[in-house]
Formats: C-alpha cells, structure tokens, sequence
RNA sequence: GCCAGCGUAGCUCAGCAGGUAGAGCAACUGACUUGUAAUCAGUAGGUCGCAGGUUCGACUCCUGUCGCUGGCUCCA
C-alpha cells in the first residue's frame, strides 16, 4: 500500500496509508486530538474530517481552541438553525449563512420572523443536535446542484449557482433531510455543535444591494464552551450598563430632541469633560507645532464645486439658499483649510504648514443609521492639516504616531493600526503612491509599532493609516485616522515655492486623534463606565453636610474649593448622610466630603473616593494638593 | 432610504377581548436634624409621540408621519 509522509504543527513527520482520512490521522496522533478534533488543515486549507491524504502535505488538526475550528463549528451551527427553520416552517427560502465575529448569521425569506420563534427555533436545534446526525460532504456538477435547488424552488440558491462559471465543480452538505450548497468545511456531524444563543433578526439586502428583495437575517452566536457563551452574554450585559445613552441620561452629560435628530446637545456636565478634552489636546498640538484655525460652517456651493465634494458627497451635504446662490454646511474641514493655505504665497520654509481646528460639521446620514454618539449628523472634528514637501511625509507622520500614541495612553486605551494601501481606481502616480506607502510603512516601522496591512483599501486620493483603540471590555473603535492626499493640492492648485525658486505641489495629509470628538465623549463615558478620571470628572468634589448646623461650614468648605480651581458643589438638603452619600455615588462623582461636628470643630474634612470608600480625616490644604495633584498627573481611576 | 421592534408622568416601566390611565424613583410640602450607598407622611404631575380613520366610544384596532432601538445600505 502506497505511504505519503505528513508534517505535522510541531514539525514532525509521520508516514501515513494513502486514504487515510484526517480524522483517522488525529486519532492516531492522539486519542484525545480524535476526540476534539472538528476539522484539518492541509497546506494551509480548512478541510473537512473525512478528507483523504493522497500525497505529502503539511497537515495540522484543528479543534474548537483553533479560531479556525471554531469558525467551522459556527458555520455548522449556521446550518443546524437552517435545518430547524426549515422544519418549523416549511417553504422558507434560504440564503447565504456565513461566520461572523463571535457566530453566525443566516438570511432567510418567504417567513416572517419574530423573536418570539428564538425559542422555538433552538429548541428544534437541540434536537438536531441530539439526534447527532452525520454531517455529509458531495461533490456535485454545477448542472445536478442547478436542477436540485431548481426543483425546491430555492431561488437564491439557483441565482448562486448561475453566477458561477460553467462546469464548476460545486460542493453540498448534507445532514439527515436537510441540505445545503456550501463550499464547507463542517463538523463531522450535528453532535458536534456546542453552546449557542440565536441573538436578534434584523432585515438584510439580498447580495447587499438595496434594490433587490430585503431577507429576514437572524444572527445568533455560538461558542467552544457554555461557560465562554455565558462570558460573551454577560459582556453583552455590561456593555449594556455602560451604553452612553443610559448614562448621558443618568449623568446628564447631553441629550438629544426629535427637533434635531442626530445632533447632540451638551449639557453642562458634558461639556465640562470635552472642555476639558479639548484642552488637553490643544495643549499638545501646541507642543507639536500645530496652529489652529477656524473656519466657516456654511460656505458657497462654489467653494464644494471646487473640492469635489458637490459631485461625490452631495447626498450627504445641507444645503441652504442667500442671495439667490447656493450655500451648503460644511461635512469637511478640508476644503477651508486648502483656502487658508492659498491664502498666500508659501514658501518652503514655511513647511510642514500643520493647521488644526475643532471643526463643526454636518453630514446628511441616513435616519435609519443615526445611533447616539456613535452615530450622529452634526459633530466636531478634532480635525488637521498638514501640508509638506513629499520627501517630509515620513517626519510628519511620525510625528503624528506619536501625538497619538500620547494622547491614547492617557486614556488606557491600547490601540492597533492598519495601513491601507493603494486602490486599483487610485489618483496620483505610481511614483508618488510608490514614495507615499514606503513612507508611511517606514514612519511605522520607525516608531516601533506592529500594524496590518490591509492592501488596496486606501481611499482613491492617497494611503491611510487607521487606528483602533480597545476599550476597557475589549470592543475595538476606530478612531484616528492619519490620510495621504495628492488629490485636493491639485484640485485646489496648491504652491510653494522651494529653494529652486519654482513653484512645487504639496502633499496634504488629513490627520484626526478623537476623530469626532463627540464619539469619542461617547466611547470614554462607555470605557469608563461614567467614572471619569479627576481632570474629567464634571463634578469633581461633592460636599455632604451631615445636617443643617453645619451649612455654613459645608458652603465655606464649597468656595474655598472652588476658589482653589476645583469643580466643586454641596449638598446641603435635609437629608440624611446616608443618602446623600448615595446619591454621590451613584453619580459617581470622584470625591465625598462629609462635614459635621467634629470637622467642623477641627477644621478638617472627611474624605469619600468613589470606588475605594472612606478615605479618612485630612485638612483642607492637604485634600487640595492630593486632588490638584491627581488633577494634573490625570492619573486613571483604580477601581 | 429599507426591514423589524418600540414610543404611556422628569426617569424606569406596568396597563387595556376598545369603556378617556397606574407603580417605584425624582420633584414639591411637612415632620425628623440626621456620621459614610435610600427617614416617614402627604401633594402635585400625563390631550398615552403627532395627524387622520374605524367605532356610540380609541392609550388600546387601521393608515400615514416623526422619533428611538437593532440591523442592512451608504461613507470624499
């Protein structure tokens, strides 16, 4: 009997019966790699179990510790909650049912779904999965697959398979009387199929194209373990409580009116932290070299003409008519900013030029988009220019990972980034992009960090570099944003002079840190679960008076504070200490301090921090200087 | 813009085979004068998102519309 040889994952060779499938090869590596095993890798490609070896090959065993293993589990999953609608109910068509992140979705139509059927659909899951029933692989012409999903009238399915070149060879799934067209690979049978929770339904384009039919799509997750399940649903339940618009409510940090959809109001405990945001990072463009400008929110359509952006974002732009001449609000700070730089003649030394502004913008999104913070039609930008020779690209963009990573770090937050590179319909030439992408590549590699690559999703008019930050219950938010531009010095017919004495075309590099300043206010009060470190803190200094004797103190104590530049307030109602206490805490206001006989006798204060408890007696210049301290330092809450 | 769900007091929510609304918290008043996460009692507060329709009668059913939520889509 013919041998081929395998590599196994740690290097090692071992000599296999040609014929042997994977799942004889893991039982044989192991008796507990058999068991676990759900799928196998063959130079590098997902396969199924029951695949033969045929030849020498690299082959690894995957389980459900694999992210691969685990995308095969979930896209069995996906077929198992098929099989169960098509038990339920009959006729339903179905669609496309791909992994996503942490599960899957299915879309399915001829069936109105409702929530109330989750139950009932898992249940018929259950069975599925107990009835443990083999999970087949066919090969197929493209001819039999056409006829066999013709014949059930499944016209998704049909339109798939005619989309696809003649005489391919196409691949079915099988499990008991239920099958599906799937280029697979899945379990070994329905058993194999561990914790899941069907999740929501929402509508779905059919092929994404809001033109055609809209599919009823239910997403669900589905996890190696209940124990990782129950973890992924309580995260979901944190989430939750930490939702900005539950506690900008709660904490009255801003609001929003059906007389203004998508656009927020600032309260005045809002606007205290992005005061405070905003200063901070202003302090920091100072230090490195930014110069900030404003400009116009409402500007001739002359001007969008010009940019471009009347042609490519009109949809998205308000637009108001004076003196007979269109006007429209600005959705970008961009073209204002080109105007400042033609405004005159700029020579070399003047650059790198780097302009900044805290940018209102408007942009017509979708009403069915529009989501709190996160997704609005007016906010601002903590928006820059840079404009430079190309051969400074590489500086300024240092420059910028750095001021980033800068402004990050205070936060806690961590953060990956992704370097898109140039499209297929790119503008510029290859010389430029060639020069531009091993730029930014080198500022990157320069600055030590670790990226990805996401090759050919630049935007048309130059690379960019992404950044994501994770939060602190692991959500990743993309939020600065650092992007070349070779297309708005031409449009806007932008000069220097250089050292030659001849006119030359900058680069312009878009460059944003908080992005939106109002998701980013957003992402903060979620990362932090409403408890603002001290410098952001709204209220940074509740003071309690045990009773009314000693209201006088209470508001002494008050203004001395807040002469000392500390946002302070008291609390002198009749309540008990309890309650006010409470009260305090549930507004997560940093500091308590509670007065009463003994401090006022002694002068002292009686200090509370949210998230430690009582910190004990201290006199007033030194609870000053620890708050000033923690003020300055902007230190994180340890909780 | 599309699909689904939702819209009742400042907030969180209950209610109704269709007979014009209720709780807790907050607010206000009074009593209590309080020592580290909720003192007690009382009062007030709603054209049930808005506009039409069906009905003797609509918060409840229907249509439209606005807003919110979850998705889709779009994203120079």
């Amino acid at each position: 009997m013919a041998e081929c040889t395998v590599v196994l994952k740690d290097g090692s060779e071992r000599s296999v019966e040609k014929g042997t499938t994977l799942a004889e090869l893991a039982a044989a590596i192991s008796g507990r790699l058999g068991r676990e095993a759900v799928a196998g890798k063959v130079d590098g490609v997902v396969v199924d179990l029951s695949t033969p070896l045929v030849q020498d090959a690299a082959v690894e065993i995957l389980t459900l510790n694999d992210a691969e293993g685990l995308a095969v589990m979930r896209h069995s999953t996906a077929h198992c909650m098929a099989q169960a609608v098509a038990r339920l109910y009959p006729g339903t068509k179905f669609a496309i049912g791909p992994v996503i992140e942490n599960g899957f979705y299915y879309d399915f139509a001829d069936h109105d779904f409702t929530p109330d059927e989750f139950s009932d659909i898992e249940r018929e899951m259950q069975a599925i999965i107990k009835e443990d029933l083999p999970i087949r692989r066919e090969e197929v012409s493209r001819d039999d697959a056409l006829r066999l999903f013709e014949e059930r009238k499944d016209r998704f399915k049909v339109e798939i398979i005619q989309d696809l070149p003649e005489g391919t060879q196409l691949t079915l799934y099988r499990q008991g009387e239920f099958v599906d067209l799937c280029r697979g690979p899945h379990l070994p049978s329905t058993g194999r199929i561990k914790a899941f929770r069907l999740m929501s339904l929402a509508g779905a384009y059919w092929r994404g194209d809001s033109k055609r039919e809209m599919l009823t799509r239910l997403y669900a997750v589905a996890f190696a373990k209940k124990s990782e399940l129950d973890e992924h649903l309580k995260m979901l339940e944190e989430a939750k409580q930490r939702d900005h618009r539950k506690l900008g409510k709660e904490l009255e940090l801003f609001m929003f009116s059906e007389d203004a959809p998508g656009m927020p109001f600032y309260l005045p405990n809002g606007l205290v932290i992005r005061n405070e945001l905003e200063s901070f990072e202003r302090a920091l463009q100072v230090e490195y070299g930014y110069q900030e400008v404003r400009t116009p929110t409402l500007m001739n359509q002359r001007l969008w003409v010009e940019s471009g952006h009347w042609d490519h974002y009109r949809e998205n732009m308000y637009v108001s008519e004076a003196d007979e001449e269109l006007y429209a609000l600005k959705p970008m700070n961009c073209p204002g900013h080109m105007l400042i730089y033609r405004n005159k003649l700029r020579s070399y030394r003047d650059l790198p030029l780097r302009i900044s502004e805290y940018g209102h913008v408007h942009r017509h999104e979708l009403r069915g988009t529009l989501g709190g913070m996160m997704r609005v039609r007016a906010f601002t930008q903590d928006d820059a220019h840079i404009f430079c020779r190309p051969d400074q690209i590489g500086q300024e963009v240092e420059r910028v990972l750095a001021l980033v990573a800068k402004v990050y770090g205070v936060f806690g937050f961590t953060h990956h980034i992704e370097l898109s590179t140039r499209p297929d319909d790119s503008l510029g030439s290859d010389e430029l992009w060639n020069q531009a992408e091993s730029a930014l590549q080198a500022a990157l590699d320069g600055a030590g960090v670790t990226y990805h690559i996401n090759p050919g999703d630049g935007a048309f008019y130059g690379p960019k570099i992404d950044f994501h930050i994770k939060d602190a219950i692991g959500r990743t938010w993309q939020c600065a944003t650092v992007q070349l531009d070779f297309n708005l010095p031409i449009r806007f017919d932008l000069e220097y002079i250089g050292e030659d004495g001849k006119a030359h075309r900058p680069v312009v590099i878009h460059r944003a840190i908080f992005g939106s300043v109002d998701r980013f206010l957003g992402i903060l009060t979620e990362h932090f679960a409403g408890a603002f470190p001290l410098w952001l803190a709204p209220v940074q200094v509740r003071v309690a008076t045990v009773s009314h004797d000693f209201a006088d103190y209470g508001a002494a104590v008050e203004q001395k504070l807040k002469a000392a530049g500390i946002r302070a307030e008291v609390d002198l109602r009749g309540e008990k200490i309890g309650y006010k206490i409470r009260e305090a805490q549930v507004h997560k206001i940093p500091y308590t301090v509670v007065v009463g006989e003994k401090e006022r006798d002694a002068g002292t204060l009686s200090v509370r921090r949210y998230g430690t408890g009582d910190l004990g007696t201290m006199n007033f210049a030194d609870f000053v200087a620890k708050v000033k301290e923690e003020v300055a330092s902007k230190e994180l809450l340890k909780v």
